[in-house]
DNA sequence: TTTATTAATCAACGGTTTTTGATGGGAGGT
DNA sequence: ACCTCCCATCAAAAACCGTTGATTAATAAA
């Protein structure tokens, strides 16, 4: 446990996020811009307390943000996040190639 | 479903490869390079069968190679797979920040 | 051939996540 | 006040995931 560390926990909560199929989906709608809950159940045919659900997955990872406007729930993807799990992805793409037969183990 | 779901399903996997602090810590290993799997379990301290669990669920996404050697079993860390986990993350980043309320929806 | 070593696979269990349908709460309209 | 609409939350059921310990397979050494 030391740099791996960092947040890993985070990053598991993060991709734990996106390893869902309807939850992908919403983030891709989302990508066009910012949508109620209803939009987004009507759109993708799927009942709401699922999206409800789902979205709350999104939001705690900190991949979407709400915003209430009346009786509408707006939500929208966050930038920050998306930042975020750029600079994951590339702290692990950073794969040394090294040959690295290190020793004397098995 | 349209372009979004280029590889809904490939996304999902990985994704998912990725929500697991064992994993991820195994990945971060296979950073400093080739591994066998008695180095890992020697060095996370891990169960054999519980890690290699982990390094099939791995395999499947495409994160991981591995190659036979005598009785050992190496692996390394696939980079092409980086590329597409890059290249799934742009996708994703590119969020329009466009306003579009679209319309006449609820 | 027998034995030891490395690792994959299996089945059972326990725990967590997801789905569903129902309920409740807040905001507006009448 | 009452009714409607949008949404979050809840409880129960279903589906899924990860761990464990035992077994099996493959390789190599004696």
């Amino acid at each position: 446990m030391v740099a791996e560390d960092f947040s890993t926990k985070k990053a598991v909560r993060l991709f734990h996020a996106l390893s869902d199929e309807t939850r992908l989906a919403l983030l891709y709608r989302l990508k066009e811009g910012e949508q109620c809950v209803c939009e987004l159940t009507d759109a993708m045919n799927a009942a709401q307390s699922r999206l409800s659900f789902h979205l709350k997955v999104l939001k705690n990872a900190g991949l979407v943000e709400d915003r209430r406007e009346g009786r509408w729930m707006y939500y929208s993807l966050s930038s920050q996040a998306m930042e975020e799990l750029e600079d994951l992805v590339d702290s692990l793409k950073k794969a040394a190639k090294s040959d690295a037969s290190a020793g004397r183990s098995c």
